[in-house]
DNA sequence: GATTCAAATGTAAGCGCTTACACTAACCTC
DNA sequence: GAGGTTAGTGTAAGCGCTTACATTTGAATC
């Protein structure tokens, strides 16, 4: 286990009271002012209707007057309670989490909490330590995304009585709450779509599956969806590489090199369909005529580009409103924390070609 | 002003003894646990070399088995620090902030900070909000985007002596510490290359200047241009509009429509210009044939729209990354915060017609 | 006017940690 | 060997807040 985090390294007391000058005003300062106790105040400011009028009203200016503003770490020790949620992504660079995150610091932000984030690269170690990380600094509940993890982790954060929460992912039967669609339906989905559009040669460049359970999922969709309709699953050329534009566009070419070029490719996501988009380009192919390509997401970047393409529309913004707000509810103790499922939709667009017209 | 960020609601103490089964272990449990007193244990966890090699150990051995993390709350209090540092930034949908924020994040973690992050939706009246939120939360240092804002909010920080940090400009006479590059001076120098192009008909479409300091400075950046060599600063067709594709489009088209058309829309940022490049398609016009259109920023989108996007290239992750390190170096008081200048750079590309050839 | 009871407020005990200061023991120096 | 250092450790005083419990106040009732 890391103790870095533990380490707060030397502190100098700020004994010096020249310093102490612009000293800020306590709960102490705000009761003398306002000739009440400091239990007074306090309640002023936590269950105002417990305090009377006119009492109420002294408090406040006193308050106002001062400039009062609680002292966090004291109110985290005597409340034990942060109003801190902590999120772990695993980068802010896809605008899929990015969106996502930005709805869900809103609706955290809606109901009075703030937002720690932190990000993993999709490194299993880094999120590791970036979950300790949060929990040290008093997170009062986690978002995660995918739920594919070390037990230990569960185990650390049920010690705790951390709520979590895995986002991205809908999976009904675990003990934890998640908040997502299913990853592996939605490509089946979209693989069915693209066999009856008369594709029989797929390829696919998918994201790391290794410790992303979104990525895995979406390539088993994918043979799922070949064996339903008795192709062998076995012999889908799959390239899987970190989620990066010219990576995709790697990828596509190296597969377009192969004896038996496939009429379809088939993206772990948006950005690497919008590489193979340019791998396409490149190597002088035209999308679709050439070849077809889907993507999965439907990130702007899906729209942008000529021509626009195929791909799954996952409702992130949805997505993380629902999950800040099923969080905030474990963490009040609303409810026990059902798994909320979000639909994907399939957007068709030029980047795919129908073989059949 | 809002004192809701005070509140914490009524508060049940845990008073139950049954939840308190699996109680985390305090340093009291440490200490008694090694034989220790709990100023050695605080020792060893924060400044071990002052502890003897043998008695760390056994510390170390108990904190282990213990599974010992310390409060946060005590910690703040006693340390007065929380390693936190709060960002407030406009939205984490345009991928320039997502990438900065994303850099910032990777840099406070490597030196053992946490981020804190909230976003204004460009509305100073909610940045304040969020500010006084972030700084309740003990932030212990505070990123900004731009720097016009309200005196009171500054007064509001100095008062609490949380530094703060101003990105995305570059103001070297200011007394708070800037790290960015001159908004004004990049737009000046694009929108000189684009009169030496030959362009003499120049409409802008402008993010929203007011409450904006960046959106205005590029805007008075292109009339410096014009101003410098001759042109009416005065004349130029500006429509101000929220960063949004959809809102480039119709600005596009709008200005389009007046009697004399532009031979050059330069745009506030990427996204402007990636909805101007939209506009331009869906009236049937050709960039850069008929039309040139500018952006700012420099994300992705810009070199993936056909035509690619001249655009001024802003050193986004480098500006996050070294935004951490400034506020972290003020917050430990290694120095007393200079400005850092980054330099922009114009990308030329496909969506700008040199008029001379 | 005495009695009752609820509402309003005050008192004070922690919360778990850091660190100034006190103490002890071991080692020098003269 | 007395006096002086110094390194290692312990003692205990807060840090500013919340809240259980005690007390006071004042209105309502008889």
């Amino acid at each position: 286990m890391m103790w870095d985090m533990l380490a707060f390294g030397p502190h100098a007391r700020d004994g010096n009271w020249i310093s102490n000058l612009p000293s800020v005003p306590t709960l102490d300062d705000v009761a003398r002012s306002a000739g009440v106790s400091t239990a007074t105040v306090s309640r002023c400011l936590n269950s105002p209707e417990r305090v009377v009028e006119h009492t109420r009203k002294r408090v406040m200016a006193a308050v106002e007057q001062l400039g009062y503003t609680p002292n966090f770490g004291a109110r985290v020790m005597a409340a034990k309670r942060t109003f801190t949620i902590g999120a772990i992504i695993p980068t802010m660079e896809n605008a899929i989490f990015a969106r996502g995150l930005q709805a869900f610091q809103e609706a955290l932000h809606a109901r009075g909490y703030t937002l720690l984030v932190a990000s993993s690269a999709y490194q299993p170690k880094i999120e590791e330590e970036q979950i300790r990380s949060l929990v040290a600094r008093g997170a009062d509940g986690l978002l995660l995304i995918g739920h594919d993890r070390d037990p230990a982790v569960y185990e650390y954060l049920r010690a705790r009585s951390i709520p979590v929460l895995s986002a991205w992912v809908y999976l009904p039967d675990c003990d934890q709450p998640t908040v997502g669609f299913d990853n592996r339906a939605s490509m089946r989905a979209l693989a069915q779509k693209v066999i009856d559009f008369g594709h029989r040669s797929i390829a696919m460049i998918s994201g790391i599956t290794e410790g992303n359970d979104r990525a895995a999922a979406r390539l088993a969709g994918l043979r799922d969806a070949l064996s339903d309709n008795g192709l062998d699953p076995g012999a889908v050329p799959v390239i899987e590489t970190p989620y990066e534009i010219e990576n995709g566009s790697v990828a596509f070419r190296t597969l377009m090199q192969g004896d038996t070029r496939p009429s379809v490719v088939m993206c772990g996501n948006d950005v690497l369909a919008v590489g193979a988009l340019r791998g396409a380009r490149e190597i002088g192919l035209s999308v679709p005529d050439d070849v077809s390509i889907t993507g999965f997401d439907d990130i702007e970047l899906a729209r942008i580009v000529e021509p626009q393409i195929t791909t799954l529309h996952v409702p992130h913004r949805e997505m993380g409103r629902r999950a800040a707000e099923a969080l905030i509810d474990i963490v009040e103790k609303r409810n026990s924390g059902a798994s909320i499922e979000l639909q994907s939709s399939i957007q068709l667009r030029g980047s795919l070609r129908d073989l059949r017209v």
